[in-house]
RNA sequence: GCCGGUGUAGCUCAGUGGUAGAGCACUCGAUUCGUAAUCGAGCGGUCGUGAGUUCAAAUCUCAUCACCGGCUCCA
């Protein structure tokens, strides 16, 4: 990297910024910083009620029912409130209060909302004051006095709708997110962090190293890939489909569009047309009687209708089919963005057939394969989910019993792995439990790739068998399973997790040749040809620029590995080999790069 | 879909009511060069789109589209 900084910058303590979770210091800041938060909003906008305000692991937010939106002027008035309070030195103080009390004072103070978080309160309830200007319910801890706060390590962020108890038909509050931290150093690196995660952001990585785009002219969330981003894809693709060969899966191709009536069967027309592009029909009177053709949003239905085709033997099962298959979603607009989330997508897609007897074994094998995937890809910070469903919610399909028989199998098998994972109530599936994996993207989001589900439904819904050893016919269980999760998150989350420095396997140009004059490019040519000839990814730089310009666009496009050619590079018959990892590594005789080149990719090495 | 913000050249950005700018990229010319930027010239924008206000709009107003940060939802 081109060092900008002066030499003689001294190596100073690394400034430590801890998540919320892990400090006991930041929780009683975070706390007492948004009560003081609340305290100037309500100053500054006497309408505006309090909601709820607590801590998140980057700092805090508050919501507020307020007639007017706020927008981002109004945070500068609302910090210069914040910090007048703070300068009044105002002591925090804890009070416990009977509930009846409790209930008496909010509804002096007419906050409804109050009234309704108390209803939720166990004992004892505690209210913290600030002075005797200002009061909150909440559990605490806080510092001891507002003057305890530094104003200078504090920040207001941004505005944002949110709906009161995170539920979309209930009334929508105005959330104020905000820092603070225990120095102002603590802040600045904070905000050094953030503009430093937005250099890894994929969406600019996928402009800048040329990977990706949208077009408005085609549509919002559909990704157009170009040559260089195409080879990521396919080569993560290659990847895949040769696990699965040695696992006996069987590769599929199904259409991207079907009759609705195949989503009525499996139930997405009832319980996930939302999500679905609208039907396509012939005309008024087809569309009026539903008789036309949707995107699919998922593959299931139609590898299930190649199961079908024939009359299966439990010799045939496990069943494996696997398909790259691209499903459409018609996901709201506001959560498009990047390759993350997108209304087009490719799906690693396999649908498991098993006897019910083998689905323990199977379960846990993908398991296995998934977490391989993982590994081959060095992605190591996931948790893993079981997502089960909301027994109160009336979104899922299927009998009780084959929804507990399948959260079961899920974690028992997550057990019999040794999985550290934690439960996420009403993340299953409209059809079955899953068990998801989950990773962060750059601004510490998450985002679930991996995913395993096992699924009692759909093999009911379709009537789905097969003929056991005693003749009888018997019903398999599914499993629907996608390491990936699709291809377009994977390569959004991969390019951030890399920062766009790809290992060698998977960089869409794995060598560069830079001629120092252009009297060497017919050798440069000739070297490229060979490499080509070996599967290696390579360029020749026929800018005619010096070769330090050429360095700095091959060290920009993340190249892995350069080759420098000059006269004695020709005489012989080798290369100066300079790699993005180590810097020059000097010359090496031709023959010797490509057999290291072709090595480390096979390995999934480094040169 | 909802709340807030942003749209000026391929990219990054300046320009707040009076004749559209810079750097990089691109093209051409000169240079033939040894490990992160050679020099010069040129090309390039109905200022996201559509209405409106005004003698005059990139700039003010409204609508709309897209993107960004959240909420909801999700691979």
């Amino acid at each position: 990297m081109p060092n900008d900084l002066p030499s003689s910058a001294v190596s100073v303590e690394p400034i430590s910024l801890p998540k919320t979770s892990e400090s006991e210091t930041l929780k009683k800041i975070r706390h007492t910083t948004s009560h003081v938060m609340a305290m100037a909003v309500q100053k500054l906008f006497p309408k505006a009620q309090v909601t709820i305000g607590p801590w998140i692991e980057n700092g805090f937010y508050y919501d507020f029912d307020a007639p007017d939106p706020f927008t981002e002027k109004d945070l500068k008035a609302i910090k210069k409130e914040m910090i007048k309070i703070i300068n009044r030195k105002l002591p925090v103080t804890r009070e416990e209060v009977p509930r009846d009390e409790a209930e008496r004072r909010i509804k002096e103070l007419g906050e409804p909302y109050k009234l309704e978080i108390l209803a939720d309160l166990q004992d004892p309830i505690t209210i913290y004051h600030l002075g005797d200007q200002w009061w909150d319910l909440c559990a605490g801890p806080h510092l001891d006095n507002t003057a305890d706060l530094n104003p200078s390590a504090i920040d207001l962020e941004s505005v944002a709708g949110a709906y009161w108890r995170g539920d979309e038909t209930k009334a929508q509050l105005q959330r104020i997110y905000g820092t603070a931290w225990e120095t102002p150093e603590q802040l600045a690196e904070y905000k050094r962090r953030k503009e430093e995660a937005l250099r890894r952001d994929h969406r600019k990585l996928g402009r800048e190293l040329g990977l990706f785009l949208f077009s408005d002219v085609v549509g919002p969330g559909l990704p157009l890939w170009t040559p260089k981003g195409t080879v990521l894809r396919s080569t993560l693709e290659d990847f895949l489909k040769q696990e699965q060969l040695k696992r006996g899966y069987l590769p599929v191709v199904t259409p991207h569009i079907a009759r609705v009536d195949l989503f009525k069967v499996s139930g997405h027309w009832q319980n996930y047309k939302e999500d679905m592009f609208p039907m396509m029909a012939e005309d008024d009177a087809a569309r009026l009687a539903e008789q036309g053709f949707a995107m699919k949003p998922m593959n299931c239905p139609f590898h299930i209708q190649i199961y079908k085709n024939e009359l299966r033997s439990y010799r045939d099962l496990p069943m494996r089919l696997s398909e790259f298959g691209t499903v459409y979603r018609y996901e709201q607009s506001g959560e498009l963005g990047g390759l993350t989330r997108v209304r087009g997508f490719t799906v690693d897609d396999s649908h498991l057939f098993v006897t019910p007897d083998q689905l323990a074994d199977e379960f846990m094998s993908v398991v296995d394969l998934i977490l391989s995937v993982f590994n081959s890809l060095q992605l190591k910070n996931f948790k893993a989910r079981l997502s089960f469903r909301d027994p109160n919610s009336d979104k899922y399909i299927g009998s009780d019993e084959a929804w507990s028989k399948a959260e079961s199998a899920i974690q028992k098998a997550a057990d019999a792995l040794g999985l550290n994972y934690f439960l996420g109530v009403g993340e299953a599936a409209f059809y079955g439990p899953k068990l998801d994996f989950i990773f962060q993207d750059a601004l510490e989001r998450e985002w679930q790739l991996g995913t395993v589900q096992v699924d009692y439904n759909l093999p009911e819904r379709f009537e789905l068998e097969y003929v056991a050893e005693d003749g009888s016919r018997q019903r398999p269980v599914m499993i629907h399973r996608a390491p990936f999760g699709s291809l377009e998150r994977l390569v959004g989350i991969l390019i951030e997790e890399y920062a766009g420095d790809f290992p060698l396997w998977l960089a869409p140009v794995q060598v560069r040749l830079l001629a120092v004059t252009e009297e060497f490019l017919p050798y440069a040519k000739t070297v490229a040809a060979q490499m080509r000839s070996l599967g290696i990814r390579v360029e020749v730089d026929t800018s005619g620029e010096r070769l330090g310009k050429m360095i700095r666009n091959a060290e920009k496009q993340k190249i892995p590995v350069m080759a420098v050619i000059g006269a004695k590079e020709v005489e012989a018959n080798g290369l100066s080999v300079r790699t993005r990892a180590s810097g020059e590594l000097g010359a090496i005789a031709v023959a010797d790069v490509l057999e290291r080149l072709t090595a480390a990719i096979a390995q999934y090495g480094t040169f």
